[in-house]
DNA sequence: GTGAGTAACTAAAGCGCTATAGTCAACGCT
DNA sequence: AGCGTTGACTATAGCGCTTTAGTTACTCAC
């Protein structure tokens, strides 16, 4: 086997620097009990040997296991952007690296799957924590982590307060200023293209609009629900645009699905912006490459998953840690696709 | 800490049935040394107890660790449209947790710190084996993993056969199935938008343009390096119908790049697909997204997945494995791009 | 100059599991 | 009857590390 390129031990340091191994844990991980010039020594030896811990020998001592647990419960088929998970990835990584901890990201069909997951990882101890993404309206996931116990943050407010310590952006505020800026370019009706209403930031969008539009007095502010696909996004779209008074603005609830969106207007021989505004709450290259570009909103997704991980750190560190991080509302940037309605 | 919740390990188990911890090891390993009968009664309470084996005591005594790595070096700013490897991810995920195992997917900046990773992998055990993709001319994590003993496989082929067992497909065939087409449309002077020239494909797909165009004594065969970003696919398509006789079909590396440089002829006022042919060898949402919807070259990404972790498990368990698995050329998916040029 | 206190260690147990070397009874064979 | 076998176990060591309970050698106070 190829474990026979021995690689060295504690008990190989200690035998080398003429102390016990235990003396030798106690250098390494700056504990007391040895003197300076010993510890000195010791550490010496260790890079010298290049010795790195066994995870798995520290773990099987009640240690942790370096990784946290991300999951996304996708069907297969409708694998949108991921490019907003990708950046959150790379922003956790950036910060777990530093505690020499990683990130295990797993895809699975469905939020059943899920949670067996989360079973099988709390049985095999092979998480420290977990990241709830996508968090639904009465989420059975949370109680999943509290029974088993896991450390866990989520990324999104969840229904309750102090369910589980969450990183967030308030959906809300988002969705108000978007209306804001379409209502001040003379938009009247505005309607939005949402994802599946299971979700939370889905519902509070869409509550958010209705909101809006009732205190405006404006005409309309349909919420039309899709799996998220570019495929229902363009039904829907289509849908939409093919009443008699047809919104002139669009807000989607995602990239992909306004890119959808677009395509349908072009389809249909509406001009965007001039008789269509299109709106994105999610930002990512697809809204810069389409055209014309959409005006869509935009956050630091980079830092948002460092938070996150920064925050599970914590929630790892003290189990009855609740906090709540409220992270900036994503801001506005207007490109091509918005306008003042003709007419 | 939260570990109190002590789950039950193969003593209690022991205990309950009045065995020893060996003969339970034995009885859930399938390994003989106990009868029929005891192994049921103990399968039994295993269950009942709903016993998992802990991975950290497995790991230490030289078994494996279940979990294979996957990293992407990508800079983090150019993240491109990640489909094609959470397919692969996907695809990998359905064989490996038939085997209890699992992928660890990780992002870097670029390939000295995925060497720096494999390190570390290999140093702490982490990983049992890895997938080595977007290969590069006179690769240096090849020397890298055969030095530290790691199975590993590449998706793609390596420079040199018999480096390490590798599933791939054949680009050449591919390039020259786009050019077949294009060729029969009547198209002349075909340019190639590539990736950066390191990359063994990006390689292979240029020369295979090259040895085309002579071959057919076409006009032009370019290939125009880029970075892979969408804004650098859009200057290279500028470039390239700026000129006087400017191509009338472009093939590029990726649906990224593909859908910018869409974008570009549009904005020079130049029809796509009346007077530009455009062809992608990458397939993806976005080809079907834009219009019109790119013509692009489509394979089975799941299964390219799940066949990369089908060999890599042989690599682990016979780490003389030297396979080759060539897999299906992708085939050629016609959709409003691509036409007979004008003229 | 004796006892308490402390710094700097060592010894040993234990984490959960696997693996190897016994042990012991039942059996078959000459 | 005595021998070797076999099957079904048990006992034990060990994986690499942490941690607790010692054990020294020293220092300091009175």
């Amino acid at each position: 086997m190829r474990d026979v390129g021995n690689r060295p031990t504690i008990a190989d340091i200690a035998k080398r620097v003429g102390v016990s191994p235990g003396a030798v844990s106690f250098a390494l991980n700056g504990r007391p009990g040895v003197s300076e010039q010993t510890r000195a020594r010791i550490l010496e030896v260790a890079r010298e040997m290049n010795w790195r811990p066994h995870r798995a020998a520290r773990a099987l001592g009640g240690a942790q296991a370096g990784v946290v647990g991300l999951v996304l419960a996708r069907d297969p088929r409708t694998l949108g952007s991921e490019q907003f998970y990708t950046q959150i990835l790379y922003g956790m990584q950036d910060v777990l690296s530093a505690h020499s901890s990683a990130v295990q990201m797993q895809l699975v069909r469905d939020t059943a799957a899920e949670i067996d997951l989360y079973r099988h990882w709390a049985s095999e101890h092979r998480v420290d924590g977990l990241v709830l993404v996508d968090l639904q309206l009465d989420d059975p996931r949370i109680a999943v982590v509290r029974e088993l116990g896991l450390p866990a943050v989520t990324l999104g407010l969840p229904g309750e307060p102090d369910q589980l310590p969450s990183v967030w952006a308030d959906d809300a505020e988002a969705m108000t200023t978007i209306v804001d800026y379409l209502a001040a370019l003379d938009h009247r009706r505005i309607a939005h293209v949402a994802g599946p209403p299971v979700y939370q930031h889905t519902a509070r969008r869409a509550a958010a609009l209705r909101a809006q539009v009732s205190e405006r007095g404006l005409h309309a502010g349909e919420s039309v629900p899709t799996d998220f696909s570019d495929a229902q996004g363009a039904a829907a779209t289509r849908a939409l645009l093919s009443r008699a008074d047809r919104p002139t603005a669009i807000v989607y609830d995602s990239d992909l699905m306004a890119a959808a969106g677009l395509g349908v207007a072009l389809e249909m021989g509406i001009e965007v912006p001039r008789q269509l505004s299109i709106v994105s709450f999610d930002d990512s290259v697809l809204t810069r490459i389409v055209h014309p570009a959409l005006t869509c909103l935009s956050r630091d997704t980079h830092a948002l998953g460092a938070q996150v991980a920064t925050t599970l750190l914590e929630a790892i560190a003290d189990a009855s840690s609740r906090v709540s991080v409220r992270t900036e509302t994503p801001r506005l940037v207007v490109r091509g696709s918005t306008a003042r309605p003709a007419g």
